[in-house]
DNA sequence: CTTCTGCCTTGATCCAGGTCAACAAGGGCG
DNA sequence: CGCCCTTGTTGACCTGGATCAAGGCAGAAG
């Protein structure tokens, strides 16, 4: 019972997966819900296999269950550009679009709901909650796509860096240590930096004392208020 | 008879303003858009005037009439980030959180349609259609948003300026020849450059014979396709 | 065990675009 | 008409982050 509509990606902390009773009781879906299980299809994929890729028809959406998605899109020289990272209970692939602009791996080892487009639009007219729903999570995505615009277009490198491990811990509420799941490389990709750069910054705030490092993949926040104050600009 | 969900930014040229009536016949919303009559009011602004501030409280949303509209943040610094333009039928505002996140300006003279939130909810929960409608239009202002991201994080500034020129070619609707109704500090704060890279970009082109510039305002499309490959990077 | 293979990290150098500065071209207004 | 004042353009120079290059290190394979 993973569907809820409490947001695809940046979801408030309080209604998280596991809190999902909460969520439907709350907003009345439960019969949209039943439906939903019924139209989902469970899918386990393997580190780094495609989900959908660009140019796929974009006849379905998907909810992650277990693991972290990224969604990105190679240009013909190889630059490679992250749109969004998705985790447990958040929501991606929903388009009106009849082609995929982008494609969808897994960053890990992954487990996703694959709802056809078609029946969910049928469940959809016929429930104004759950249109309701479906539409406050698209527009919470837009509001984090332009935030994030505004982070590509006019923050420095610290300040994108500093941003997105802030943002981290929160979407994986996180308090004093987080597990990134992904590389070096897709950061640096859905910040619109190096590797190189990536590194060099992490190591900085660590010299500095803000952030931990133990493994590579592991990082403790030492200081959240430096932190943020360098995510401000 | 301005609304339609045809698109609020980037609609598909073939139904823009103008054919109002044809988009509403195929769509079945002539009910809806006489209730939105009725529950909207006219506004007009001089060049630079606010229509909401960040932190105002969001409780309606916009459709351009006349004029442009430019969706914007201003860092403590300074620094100043364009998310979007909005052009005649364009949509926008159209927010589910209580504040606005950004602010919305007057690019020159304007006159836009407000619309209350409250009362377009309860038309949206009567009619699947207008539902419909909406969605898509929030979709396609996603995947635009994603497309931009792209273009902040991965390309340079030729790109970007090519880019956005072949865009507004075509979000007007020109063919030949376009008048920007903005200045090269809103471009620049839209493609996350400065107005000095902008202006030595559009030099370049027109250097080359790519674009003619009979006035800073005025732009003469002479190579498509070198400005369309130039786009591609 | 050793080797290999991905990642990650760090250093050295380079360059696209930012910054600073000067000037041009209108346009409103006394 | 001349005088600002805003906006656009161009040049000279500087710098943040990209690029190039060289290891380091841990897990997988042999």
């Amino acid at each position: 019972m993973f569907v809820q509509f409490t947001g695809s990606a940046y979801g408030d902390a309080l209604d998280r997966p596991g809190s999902t009773a909460a969520a439907v009781a709350h907003s009345g879906q439960l019969d949209a819900l039943v439906a939903f299980e019924r139209i989902g299809s469970r899918r386990s994929l393997a580190r780094n296999e495609e989900i959908f890729a660009e140019g796929d028809p974009a006849d379905c959406w998907y909810q992650v269950v277990f693991g972290t998605v990224r969604l990105c899109k190679l240009l013909a020289d190889g630059r490679r550009h992250i749109a969004e990272f998705y985790f447990g209970g958040d929501c991606f692939g929903l388009e009106n679009m009849p082609k995929r602009l982008f494609s969808a791996e897994a960053v890990g080892d992954v487990v996703v709901m694959r709802y056809p487009r078609r029946a969910t639009e049928r469940l959809i007219d016929e429930s104004p909650n759950l249109a309701r729903g479906l539409r406050d999570m698209t527009l919470r995505d837009l509001a984090n796509a332009q935030i994030r615009m505004l982070m590509l277009g006019r923050m420095s490198a610290s300040e994108r860096v500093a941003t997105f491990l802030l943002d981290m811990f929160e979407r994986r509420d996180a308090i004093r240590a987080l597990d990134l799941p992904m590389s070096r490389n897709d950061i640096a990709d859905y910040l619109g930096l190096t590797i190189e750069t990536v590194c060099r910054v992490m190591s900085a705030f660590k010299r500095d004392g803000v952030i931990g490092i133990p493994t590579p993949h592991r990082i403790e926040l030492r200081d959240r208020a430096a932190l943020a104050a360098i995510g401000e600009g």
